[in-house]
DNA sequence: GCAGAAGTTTGATCCTGATCAAACTCTCAG
DNA sequence: CTGAGAGTTTGATCAGGATCAAACTTCTGC
């Protein structure tokens, strides 16, 4: 059964970011008070998604916007050959569901089983125009998942393999860190494919260089899912951009 | 001479975006009030910089956010090695200096010679919190930024040297579209090193990639700057991901 | 118009990750 | 426990860019 959405503190829409004007200790806070979330609440219902399932695909009519509250999601563009490329992934308290022209411009699918608050947009956009400090927060929010984005392409950009592991598995425990998470081991919900989709290399060349990296004993894989870094000096020096270059 | 800033209409700190839930003809809108222009002007300073000229570095304290008037900016990282991975191109009417925790999380140079409004952070921020609609169109604003850096990412995911440039060609021809400029030919300010950064490949590969589309008759290049599409057809197809792979 | 610098093209070689294909290992339903 | 399927690892070969270096072009200030 559901909790109640509308308890203050509770379960409800939830945005985590940094103020981007605000000097912090670097750990993202919950931006909305109480009483926001709780508005919001009244705007939102709760819906869940089973790991695979499909959210919305690119070109849908974009009627709604999400707010995770539990779960993982990966949202993609799918080329007409059929492969899928990841643009995020996204975890508790991320917003999702951004549009152009009332359309969405990614497909976005559950990597796991998955809650979240559905926001219709035409609600949400009236209740922005109406709430500065609400729209602000977005706006932090917007900020962060934008310079996200670049860090990504940054991370494509590299050429060697191990570096843009390396340099995925250093941002994924970032975003664990800030999001106040246990980090002896950096946790991997998403599968190997979606990990090759998202740091644009073939499943094959994946599993090769995780398998480069624990050779080397600078990580240990425990499982699918878990990674720890063992050693930290060699790894921190590996997920720099492309030593070799120049 | 500068013109007056507060001249409505005239140039006063512009921004020009889809509001993402509204459909439209594709073609982008000024998105401030003539008196929302006229109070921003109220708060900037116009700035020029020679072309080349670096704006702000990573790192430096995040004290203003800058409007585009004329010219170009390219938005850049440093790797530790010297290399520097541009992560954006901007134009006329975009905002950049976003910064995490007061400090710019990129470098900002000058590619073309550059007029901007300076708008000093305090002031900005408390003139954002009590205005609304302003915060909705840094929304619109910040959520096409977003959605480019995604397009960015997915042009560096490719493989190939050739489909690489076709979509920059694409992605740039597009920009100058919804811009409302004459679209006969692309117009490249920026040097060959700069695209060869942006879209993750070698000076040497990027040379290539020119000369390889111009021997098959798919694009001709008048000069450094202005490229023109012969073969629309082919290059379409061209730009489209990754036509090998699977 | 010239010298020098900056930007660009071209060439030869090498190396890394793509590709294709097969084997292996989990997971989970029955 | 067993088997089928998905997910993953591993191997052999190959191609396309990286790299290094040299020649060439275009722009700048004088």
């Amino acid at each position: 059964m559901l909790d109640d959405p509308t308890a203050p503190g509770g379960p409800a829409p939830a945005v985590r970011a940094l103020d981007p004007w605000t000097p912090s200790d670097g750990r993202m806070h919950q931006l909305l008070s109480d009483d926001e979330r709780a508005r919001l609440a009244a705007l939102a219902t709760v819906v869940r998604f089973k790991k695979g399932e499909v959210i919305y695909r690119e070109g849908d009519p974009a009627d709604a916007v999400f707010n995770i509250i539990t779960g993982m999601v990966a949202a993609y563009r799918k080329a007409p050959d059929g492969a899928e490329h990841m643009v995020a992934f996204l975890v508790a308290d991320d917003l999702f569901g951004l549009s152009a022209e009332r359309r969405y411009t990614n497909s976005a699918k559950a990597i796991a089983p998955l809650t979240v608050y559905r926001l219709p947009v035409t609600a949400l956009r009236r209740h922005l125009m109406k709430d500065a400090k609400l729209e602000f927060h977005v706006i932090c929010k917007l900020s962060q998942e934008l310079r996200q984005a670049q860090r990504h392409a940054f991370l494509l950009s590299q050429r060697r393999a191990i570096t843009k592991l390396a340099m995925f598995l250093r941002l994924t425990e970032q975003l664990q860190i800030a999001k106040g998470e246990k980090t002896a081991e950096i946790y991997l919900p998403m599968d190997r494919s979606d990990i090759s989709e998202y740091i644009g290399m073939t499943l094959a060349a994946v599993s090769r260089a995780f398998r480069s990296l624990t050779l080397r004993g600078i990580i240990r894989v425990r499982n699918r899912s878990h990674v720890k870094i063992v050693d930290r000096g060699t790894f921190e020096k590996l997920a720099e951009p492309d030593a070799s270059r120049r």
